[in-house]
Formats: structure tokens, C-alpha cells, sequence
DNA sequence: TAGTGGTCTAGACCACAGC
DNA sequence: CTGTGGTCTAGACCACTAG
């Protein structure tokens, strides 16, 4: 544990106790430098570090104030689904049903990708203990990724083949829920008043549209999770 | 612009544009601070800035070298639902459904709070524009917000009388898909077949279990963004 | 073992918001 | 104005680890 780590802890401290509630001026860095015996730049590195995770607010010549707690955003887990099926015990497999080409459909998802050349289309279902665990739909620009057209992905799922072959810079995810199309409900046994999961992905890379990924889970086969701890 | 924002810029700038693909090692500290004429400490807070992002990483005596983007983790945009309506251009109201006392229930959802003594429960309805919007069921702490017990709730959510009469320092979310129950369907004035998004939160405040809240959304009325950008 | 990043020091000057 | 935080400097020593 370094100088500025257990400054920082101490502040978490008093914070996370109660002892300093919403508002309260914590003192200032000069007298935590005296306190801690130490020089400015370590106790401000640890109140600055304060200030990043939105448990303090810095302002000029007032001083450094704790913040009032704000639910504007959470730290969101990103499923690699194979690796939560096999955190499971269970084991994955990917079953392709269906790949062709595209061209971009201007009123679609995958629209916002901005991507005006083919597509690669690739249909498929996350199997787990030999379950149907989540279905995925996915668009591939061949643009930026042109080897794409020689995978066949009956085994391997296009989300790996990807991250290995064309990374990217940017990702958007939007979830929400849906009733799945029949050939879905199909593919996931599932009758199509069953609630799913809709988690859907675009990706770019310096501005070029990689990828979009539809993923629908059973409501209750899944369920993400996030967190904000101050 | 100061100079290490400027430095960190043209590092994720390379990376970005595919100039330094993943695994590319970057330019020593040593050799950036000639680079830009500045002390070490300059360019250590940029390239740290980018590692605590996710962009960089950095290993002793080897250097600091480009990441392969990761789907870990992502920012979640967490909903205020009367903010969220009411930049729709809609009218928001609560309606209260219901009101009462609960005792913890080891196996129920809210037992992770952690909470022994009495719960004050309420239920009721978002409401956009005059439609219903948002389902929400409530559970609060008595022992750490007394004064809950004298409040009705009638046109005030439970969510923003809470914000300031309890702050909280701990938050963890949960999203999931399900078919409403009868009661909550009746509310929503959705059949239960429909597809809804549920979003759980619990909060604590200095470890002590302060709320817990489930919303429940039909499908078609929301979706939940989360970003990566490194 | 050599060289990297990790951490810290003891100053400095500045912008800016309170008083 | 005064004093706070914001930023930076030009060093220093240390821990770790890759070669």
C-alpha cells in the first residue's frame, strides 16, 4: 500500500462511514500534507483520484467538498458468452445457421455503423450443456475485414474470429428487451411470448464501421450486471 | 489544452487511427519527455491516464505497449425515468399503487441488502404523458431512513424523497428480461406476455442496506446505452 | 544486471473563484 | 486581493522483471 493509496483509503474512509457527509469540506492540501508528512503532489494525487470516481468535487479557491452520491452511471460487465457458460461448468459450442451476404439496409440496425459497402451476414446459437443458451445475429463489414468472406464460422464464433482478426477502437451497446422473431424463438426453444434479453453491439475502428452484433437471450438464462461503488 | 492532455491526445490518436495496433510497444517515458521538451512526470500522467482507461498497458522494464480491446466492461447510462421522460418532450407523474410494511425475506430479492428489521414497501406507476411508462417496487430501510414511515408517497417517487433524506455511497444494478406478473401487466396495461425490461438496483450507505428498487419497463418503452471509448 | 515503470519530493508559476 | 487547486519541473530512490 503506497503513501497516496492509504491517503485515499483514509478519505474513502471517512466518506463511506458517514463521519464526512454530502458537502462537507474535506481539509485542505496543505494540511493533509502536514498531517501525512508527505509533499502536495501525493496528497493531490489521492484526492484527485477521489474526484474521478465522483466521490469528491474540486472547486478553485473554495476547496474540496464531498459529493452528494448522482446515479448517472455504472461500470457495465461486458458477457464474452462463451466464457460465462464455461464460468458455469457448463461447455459451449457454437452451431452456425446461417451466413450470406448483405447490402446495408439504410432503415436497420446496423445502420449507425455507417458502412455503405457488403455485408457479411452470420446467424448462429451460443450452445451451453447442449441447450440453446443465446442466439446471435451478426454483420460484418468485409470493407475492414476482408478475410471474413473465406471463414465458413460453423464452429467458431464470429465474435473471436473477429476481436483476433480486425480489433476496434469504439463499441456502443444498447439492451433491451423483446419478444424474438419466430425463427429466434425457434433456434432458442422458446415460445415467442417468452421475454428476451436484447443486447446488441456496434463496433468501429478510427471511424470505420466494423461490426454489429444482435445477441437475445431467455430472460432468464441471463441477466447483466453493474456497479458503482464510489 | 494542457500539455498532458495534449500528450495523451496524440497517443490515443495513434492508436485510434491504426498507427500502433495492439501490442504495439509505445515510445519509452524517456523518450517521449524529449519529445515534447517536458519533465518525466508530465508524460507519466498521460500514458497512466490512458492505462487506467483500458488503452494502455504497462509492464515494468519490458514498456508500455497498446491493449487488445476488451469487451469487459462498458459505462451504463443509469436512467432518472422522470428525467429520461421528461426530456421526451412528456409530462411525468407518479401514482402510488400501494403502500406497507414488509419483513425481510431471507430468500427474496432484496435480501442481499442485508437488511433484519422492518421494510417500508411502495408500489407504483411512472407515468408519460399520461400512459403508463414504468412499474416500480420499492423496499426501504426504516432502521437507516425513519422518517420514510411519515412520508405517503402519493405524487412523490420513493427514488428522488430518497436521494436527499438518504444518500447512499454503494450501488450495484442488475438488468434482466421477464414477463410481467398479472398485477404489474395490469399496471402497465400490457398483456404478461409482453417482453419487459427489469432493472434492480440495491444501494447501501457505510455497508448498511438503505433501498432496493425494481423497475419494470415494456420493451418498446425503453433501451438501456452503455459506451466504450477508450 | 540493466533499464523500465512506480512513487515521491520540494519546490515553482498560474488561473480562477471567493471574499 | 487572497488562497485554493491545476499543472508542471528536475530531480531522487525503489521494485520489479526481462534478457
Amino acid at each position: 500500500m503506497t503513501l497516496s493509496e492509504q491517503i485515499m483509503a483514509d478519505l474513502a474512509g471517512e466518506i463511506a462511514s458517514g463521519a464526512w457527509p454530502p458537502g462537507h469540506r474535506i481539509p485542505f492540501e496543505h494540511e493533509l500534507m502536514v498531517r501525512y508528512g508527505c509533499a502536495r503532489a501525493t496528497v493531490g494525487k489521492a484526492v484527485n483520484a477521489l474526484a474521478e470516481r465522483g466521490l469528491l468535487e474540486r472547486r478553485r479557491k473554495a476547496g474540496t467538498f464531498v459529493a452528494a452520491p448522482r446515479i448517472a452511471s455504472a461500470v457495465l460487465q461486458i458477457p464474452d458468452i462463451r466464457a460465462e457458460v464455461e464460468a458455469r461448468g457448463l461447455s459451449w459450442r457454437w452451431r452456425r445457421l446461417g451466413l450470406g451476404m448483405r447490402r446495408p439496409d439504410p432503415k436497420g440496425r446496423a445502420a449507425s455503423l455507417g458502412v455503405n459497402g457488403p455485408l457479411l451476414e452470420v446467424r448462429g446459437v451460443h450452445v451451453a450443456g447442449g441447450a440453446p443458451f443465446a442466439h446471435e445475429t451478426r454483420l460484418i463489414n468485409l470493407a475492414e475485414a476482408p478475410t471474413a468472406a473465406d471463414e465458413s464460422f460453423t464452429t467458431e464464433a464470429p465474435g473471436a474470429w473477429l476481436l483476433a482478426h480486425a480489433p476496434w477502437s469504439e463499441a456502443r451497446h444498447e439492451i433491451s428487451a423483446a419478444n424474438p422473431d419466430l425463427d429466434i424463438a425457434e433456434a432458442l426453444r422458446v415460445p415467442t411470448r417468452h421475454a428476451c434479453l436484447v443486447l446488441e453491439r456496434w463496433t468501429w475502428r478510427a471511424g470505420a464501421g466494423i461490426t454489429y452484433a444482435r445477441q437475445v437471450f431467455p430472460g432468464e438464462n441471463f441477466t447483466l450486471a453493474a456497479s458503482f461503488a464510489p
